[in-house]
DNA sequence: ATGACTGGAGTTTCCAGA
């Protein structure tokens, strides 16, 4: 059985002893971290526990990483040459294990809409969709999870009429993550449960939104095919965004029959 | 109490998050 576990942890460095905690009891074959918000990455505790860790971050801002029991073949970080932006390379990490590619992917937030930056959070999608294109085959195995503050669905949000036209569920943000899917990904947790509503992955920390259940679906573990037809579980662990002191984001996992 | 956020930077207040 694969285990893969995506976590956007709102800063490392706070939620450490959450990560760690949650290692030991859940031992995923990876765990996929975004908003690491350090430009380096306090690895030994994690080493101890046996995970390699594989990281690339900014000083107090974004971040990426894959946290592995296995060791690596080949990383990389950002998009090569189709993407130079410097914010590009605190967004992406991808580590090679044998024929299996592991992304771990923050998306940028984009607000507000109708921003220069609403415009490179767009454009942050076709990037990857091109990456993708570019590098890969729909029938190779690649896994790409993370946070993508994208709601695809009206499901994925808790009112989607009050939703329409916000930030994380407009029109043309939605088409941007379609096309990406398009290219041969499939949203795992949609696979296995195509009606689902009011399962979310983030909540506000304002206004009890945790309490209420007022949240949104905007994590999200990808797999082409090859992967995917293995799919046996998915799940989003709201016990951890229960926790005091949590992230804003639950950890969310799939499990294949690998 | 009739309302209640969090983290980082870098200094006590602003910005980003979504």
């Amino acid at each position: 059985m694969l285990k893969v576990v995506s976590w956007n942890v709102n800063s490392i460095n706070v939620r450490k002893e959450q990560v760690l905690r949650f290692l030991e009891e859940k031992q995923p074959d990876f765990l996929l971290l975004q908003e690491t918000k350090v430009e380096h990455f306090p690895k030994e505790p994690f080493q101890r526990l046996g995970y390699k860790v594989y990281h690339a971050g900014g000083k107090g801002r974004n971040g990426v990483a894959i946290l592995s029991k296995e060791e690596a073949d080949e990383t990389v970080i950002g998009f090569g040459d189709l993407f130079q932006d410097v914010q590009a390379k605190e967004r992406l990490i991808g580590c090679r294990f044998k024929d299996l590619y592991v992304f771990s992917v923050y998306v940028p937030n984009g607000a507000p809409v109708e921003s220069d930056y609403y415009y490179y959070k767009l454009e942050f999608f076709y990037h990857l969709r091109e990456y993708l294109e570019k590098n890969f085959s729909p029938q190779d195995k690649i896994i790409l999870g993370g946070d993508f503050n994208v709601a695809l669905q009206p499901q994925d949000v808790y009112d989607p009429l009050l939703f329409e036209g916000q930030i994380c569920f407009t029109e043309r943000e939605r088409k941007a993550m379609s096309y990406l899917l398009d290219w041969g990904l499939i949203d795992t947790f949609r696979l296995l449960y195509p009606d689902k509503k009011g399962l979310f992955t983030w909540w506000d920390y304002q206004f009890s939104a945790f309490k209420k259940n007022l949240g949104m679906r905007l994590d999200y573990i990808l797999a082409t095919k090859p992967l995917a037809q293995h799919l046996k579980e998915c799940d989003v662990d709201l016990k951890t965004r229960g926790l005091p002191k949590p992230s804003d984001h639950a950890p969310i996992i799939a499990m294949f029959d690998l």
